[in-house]
DNA sequence: GAATCATTGGACCCATCGGTCCAGAAAGCT
DNA sequence: AGCTTTCTGGACCGATGGGTCCAATGATTC
């Protein structure tokens, strides 16, 4: 979970850390990291250079893992109720619509957490080590469905929930990927469709 | 394709641009473009900085540019001769198994195209769709495998072959990022499992 | 109301980065 | 040979980056 921000927080403190956060978060969405700088951010925030520092003591990778929470929980939000349901077939095809809405919605493209990873992964392996985790995170949700699936046996009893989730999450990740290169939500769309047909393979 | 590169160029000139070319792309692999600076490269290629500029006149863009095509080719060779020919569903097998061949004797883990696309759009969006287009060619040819599939009958009358090789495609770069995050191949094995079935789901 | 501590503002520092420039070495060419 | 063109080395530059520091301003508590 990174470092721990121990020092007391007062309620306009909390509220200004907060608005660093979602601020940069957009702006790192747009741009990515390497593409925001520290100044970007200060003036997309309205706030100071001290101010970051005070509150990411740990600087820039800091607040990346900062954001990088708040985005997981703002993707894994989106996807509720059928993320912590996924016990049914009408859940899936629930799921797959919420998530088509979520991102088909949003003025950017491409997965929050995802493409930070991808971004991280050269230059800062601890951090995003850490932004794996909500990676991982993620797809246990969809692992834990398929499993309670099988043991209700609307899955065959020799499916595998791990590869099956591995390969569902797959389809979702890389179709934010290309969703993102050919600006378009299609692609998408094509892949949870094919990913949920996989699942359906597996079906008693 | 970008900038021509119209200046005449001597065997040994050649060879030298080669050289930049080859290992600059290891290295941007390894570490990203953001990552990697070009005094890097210089010291990485014992070369000097007007040597990259000398071959690169557009700086650091046409480089990565250069890298791209570079390693596009290098990537689509090692899944011949599938990929020209995936007529037959043992073809696709045969591709899939060549995918993961490839990757998982590399040395550094992910696709250098997809995450050099990914990294770049916020940066540099003209030099992200010129290596965007590189991962396009590589869909056509998924594409025109299944087209033919359906020509001849194997899938189905009703099967999109522009879906299908969106949804495979989908699952291969989601595998790889994945296959990154998670450093191991496994992901993309279940990733390409789980593509392969939904295509033979549209078998005839 | 005084002391304490969180909260701001912003000037400042230094390393690094992409990029320029020029002078010299090498290679072709006639 | 002698001239032209390509090739190479590396010093240099301006801009920008992340990060530090300190002084001032609130807010809280006793």
């Amino acid at each position: 979970m990174g470092v721990m921000t121990a020092t007391k927080l007062t309620p306009k403190g909390a509220a200004t850390r907060e608005r660093i956060v979602e601020a940069a978060a957009d702006l790192i969405l747009a741009r990515g990291v390497g593409g925001t700088s520290l100044d970007d951010i200060r003036a997309g925030t309205a706030t100071s250079k001290s101010q970051l520092f005070h509150y990411f003591p740990g600087g820039k990778s800091e607040l990346v893992g900062a954001i990088a929470a708040f985005q997981a929980e703002r993707v894994l939000q989106a996807q509720r109720p059928y993320l912590d349901t996924l016990d049914t077939w009408e859940a899936w095809q629930g799921w797959r619509d919420s998530v088509i809405a979520h991102y088909g919605s949003q003025p950017h493209w491409g997965c929050p957490i995802g493409s930070l990873a991808g971004e991280l992964m050269g230059n800062d392996p601890a951090r995003a080590a850490d932004v794996a985790e909500h990676l991982n995170k993620w797809r246990g949700y969809l692992q834990a469905g398929a499993e309670r699936m099988r043991e209700s046996g609307l899955l065959r009893a020799d499916a595998d929930p791990e590869r099956l989730a591995l390969s569902v999450f797959a389809s979702l990740q890389g179709g934010l990927l290309l969703t993102q290169t050919m600006c378009s939500i299609e692609p998408l769309a094509a892949a949870l469709d094919g990913a949920l047909a996989t699942l359906r393979d597996s079906a008693a």
